[in-house]
DNA sequence: CGAGAAACCTGACAGCGTTAGTTTTAGGAG
DNA sequence: CTCCTAAAACTAACGCTGTCAGGTTTCTCG
């Protein structure tokens, strides 16, 4: 019964159907056969919509990345970097297991440039130098990537055994798996914090600096 | 002819063709067959010296992780973490085809735990509170494994756009290359010097506060 | 009303990680 | 020196994957 008399599939709920699949069974969890299955059509039904696997990856990533938030650079730059930044952590914290994907993929499609470009110009029209915008920009990124893929907390075990005896500056990092959410959490406002408040220190002395120039050791 | 006089494989070997095939063709160009056969062997033959791929892999990625430096807290927790962090990155940044990986494992391994201890006792040997110990552990993780994730081939294009429109002649993809890993190198250096000046900004404060305590706007 | 494209189907291919069962050799026991 | 077990390789095969070819039905348009 090929051709139903209204589609089956859609580019939207194919994407939809396999973001689910993905946040429940992981990366490695979603086939074409299984999303297929889930939408009650036949594997190479979904090659009429999307080219490729990795094509649908690339746009349900860039689904995700809609909800990123570029445009507080109007209230200063600091709050633009933070606003960008915790919005750009919340949607990968939303979707943990697609970030994976996004370590390999050249993803710049054009929603991602325009962004980019966002967070440039909000940088520079603040006073930053070009050359440190694109840093500070890459650096921001960092964080939030870092952090979505590090999940720093989960990486201790629960035997509070090994670090009694093995790891005495551990003694309590057991207890971090219980509170593992929060824990990134905090930490990643932390970094963000420590991150902005050096740039803003470095900009104050870049602006007394050009006020009054070369005068080395007051 | 099984069991050769002298054995041909040894999981030292194993790891060093599938590091080498990694490097060259990728993550995803690893597969047990294609490194039977760089091995002059037949695939399940690696079967009897690594039980699972993901095994291997997590081997490979701790010898990787070996040449990390934890050893300078003893200059002071600044030098440090500098230190860590620095090498940290260097051992990702050569061999990048592997940091997708990293993703996945939370990586408990003994010697993964036994740094993670050295750096948390350095930093509480040098006057931080074991929890912001913790979240300066983690922050630093985010910059170096956020920033081995390439974020440059992954993001920040629009520096390579000012870079074409300025050297037009230049559409090559070797120096595209060689200044995109050099703005990545910069990134990460720029985000390491702020952050870190941030936390002495915060020590510097925390301490000052210890000392005249609850006095605030002098 | 006929033609062609659209949207599904089944069947198949090559490659994947991994298991089962086989074969030859090495190393130690009697 | 012989026998036996365990080691270290082999071939064959299973179920899974992404994807392609080709067939079938239905919708849309001239």
């Amino acid at each position: 019964m090929p051709r139903p008399t209204t589609p089956l599939l859609s580019q939207a709920g194919i994407r939809a159907a396999a973001l689910e699949i993905i946040d429940r069974d992981g990366l490695d969890g979603l086939s074409m056969r299984k999303l297929a299955t889930a939408l009650g059509v036949s594997a190479p039904a979904l090659y009429f919509h999307y080219p490729t696997k990795e094509q649908l990856l690339d746009d349900v990533a860039g689904e995700i990345m809609e909800k990123v938030d570029v445009s507080a650079f109007a209230s200063g730059w600091r709050e633009g970097l933070l606003s960008w930044a915790r919005s750009y952590r919340a949607a990968l914290a939303e979707h943990p297991n697609i970030v994976p994907f996004l370590a390999r993929g050249p993803g710049q499609r054009d929603a991602s440039l325009r962004r980019a470009d966002a967070i440039h110009g909000g940088l520079v029209g603040a006073g930053w130098p070009a050359r440190e915008a694109t840093m500070i920009g890459a650096s921001t990124k960092y964080l939030v990537v870092g952090a979505a893929m590090g999940s720093f907390s989960r990486g201790f075990v629960d035997d509070v055994q090994v670090y009694l005896n093995r790891y005495p500056a551990l003694v309590d990092a057991h207890r971090l798996r219980e509170h593992a959410d929060a824990v990134d959490r905090d930490s990643f406002e932390f970094a963000l914090t420590m991150f902005v408040d050096g740039l803003a220190a470095r900009l104050a002395q870049a602006r007394q600096a050009s006020v009054a120039p070369s005068r080395d050791r007051t």
